[in-house]
DNA sequence: TATGAATGAGTGTTCATTCAT
DNA sequence: GATGAATGAACACTCATTCAT
């Protein structure tokens, strides 16, 4: 039974993400449950509450991205760099919804600021070997990249966005996070 | 009376931009009504619908914005430019929560889109000026334009964003989107 | 003054029994006074009450229907017994919504009871005289006379009724309340 | 808990039943929760909307009603005529008065409209074996026979009628409807 | 005196959460 | 442990009634 439980816990988050990340909070927990093909009891047993529930997806998403992070860590740095940026706003795009959420019912929750930090640590790694390869300005701090990364995110999922605008957005942030040349 | 409906309208526009500014579509409109100080009747007499009182307030918000963009017509173009980037983003922060609330519910309403259109062409304005002066690169548009500060505004409306952070962010989109020397 | 007041008073009474009368209690006294063209403050000016403005609506079609039953005093008693009932049912149908109402909000006003039984009066008389030529069973008394008039007004205005049904629903009362024969 | 729930269905039934019966469209939703005996969330759950609530108690009394219809096969036809026409009026006083709300609201729906088909062929039945019997007057049709039930049974609920009254009404109709002698 | 804006209690409906099965 | 029925607080919206103009 351990792995039935187990088993349906991870479906609930999948519907969870998907859920939350198209509707934001607005998604009911009864749709999370039809999705996942459970019952809305068994939702609750997994997470207690709402806010639970969706903060234990934000936190999954969070620990995707910070594998991804992990895994370009073997790419040439410049090359990494503009990867994950690319990789975390357009993959996020939908999914980031969920923060707003949270901020809005008291302050984020420890786990997640947990798994916020690690994703954080592990974007910094790739941000600082692309600033010893010259490829990104020094005077960049994780801090203005994340903001910028979650709001071309938020911004092309709360709203229809042609490809290629949202790529040439991506470009310009790339270009004033570089080097400046002369 | 004319004169005190109009008083109250405005005063429930105000307080609609505060209150879903903050919490998007799921602030409700008895709030409103309380922060306006005025029963909720009051508020479904002025917008017959909680749609349609969203709609104003963006309406409104819009073309704040837009004068502002005409009122940077007389300045220095490459620090009009700036100017105006800085202040629909920092400005319009909380307020452009309101768009994806509309979003959701079924597309962009008509009027708003025309305001949304007659601020986009301001924008486009102090854009070209700005280009014309060799303040901006050439090949920027506004689409891109307008996503990047989309992005900025909703990122820091939805997360706790310290003052320089933000700064810094907008630091490196201008820097992305001012020509490339060299 | 007094001469506008009067007006508008009969124009509210017009107005509400339209109203009432297709929709019952359903209609609302804005309703009202858009269609009698005046404000709504008006409209409570007049009648202080939903109830008492129903009430009087009420009253004025008893007295219509009195003063048509008066009128009938010339006629052959036969033939204006049927006319008068014929008329009551056919002309009735949508006001009597009003009565329920009335029913409903806690027993019948004096005013619209003492009017009700002046029309009670008016169609015993025709009654009597009915019964006096041999053309209505002596038996008869205006009380279940009455409930059938109401019954076939209300059923046939709460549902579509083709003209020859609600002809031949007539002839079966009037049939039932002849003399028998043999 | 599947008992549970068809038990609560009953007793949510028999309370919009009464509610609507007396008070129509009037009657308020929570009223029938109340009466029931449950959260107005449960009356929602089994019936998602205040007209299909309606609907679905009104299918409820047609059925009663046609069921009735059936079991006086056994019977003498001219008693069975009698005794059903005289059910249908006394017992479906109160709760004919849902007939006109949901007419009021658009048309009848399908499926009262079914149920209100399969307890006009009962009566038809009945009243033809009547006709057969020499009881009934031939030439009486289903349409204005059911107008004549209406109509008492509605002018009966809506306002407060002494018993003999009524009965007296009652005894008009069949008069009219019997097979005129000589 | 007429007007119509303001009011707020009341209604239909949704949804997070609890709990009997 | 899983289920889904029951609950009731919360919300959008309506309408009789009041009152400032």
């Amino acid at each position: 039974m351990r792995q039935d439980a187990r088993e349906n816990r991870e479906r609930i988050l999948a519907a969870a993400e998907e859920v939350f990340g198209a509707h934001g909070a607005a998604g009911s927990t009864e749709e999370v449950a039809r999705r996942a093909g459970v019952g809305i009891g068994t939702v609750f047993r997994h997470f207690p509450t709402k806010e639970e529930l969706i903060e234990a997806a934000l936190l999954r998403h969070f620990d995707h991205l910070t594998g991804r992070a992990h895994a370009l860590a073997a790419d040439d740095p410049a090359a990494a760099w503009r990867t994950l940026v690319r990789a975390m706003i357009v993959s996020g795009a939908t999914k980031l919804a969920l923060i707003s959420v949270l901020t809005d019912r008291g302050g984020f929750p420890d786990s997640a600021a947990a798994a916020s930090n690690r994703l954080k640590a592990a974007v910094s790694d790739v941000l600082r070997r692309g600033q010893d390869a010259g490829a990104v300005r020094a005077s960049a701090t994780v801090e203005e990249v994340y903001l910028l990364i979650r709001g071309l995110a938020q911004a092309s999922a709360t709203m229809p966005t042609p490809p290629d605008t949202l790529d040439r957005a991506i470009d310009v942030v790339l270009a004033g996070l570089s080097e400046p040349t002369g």
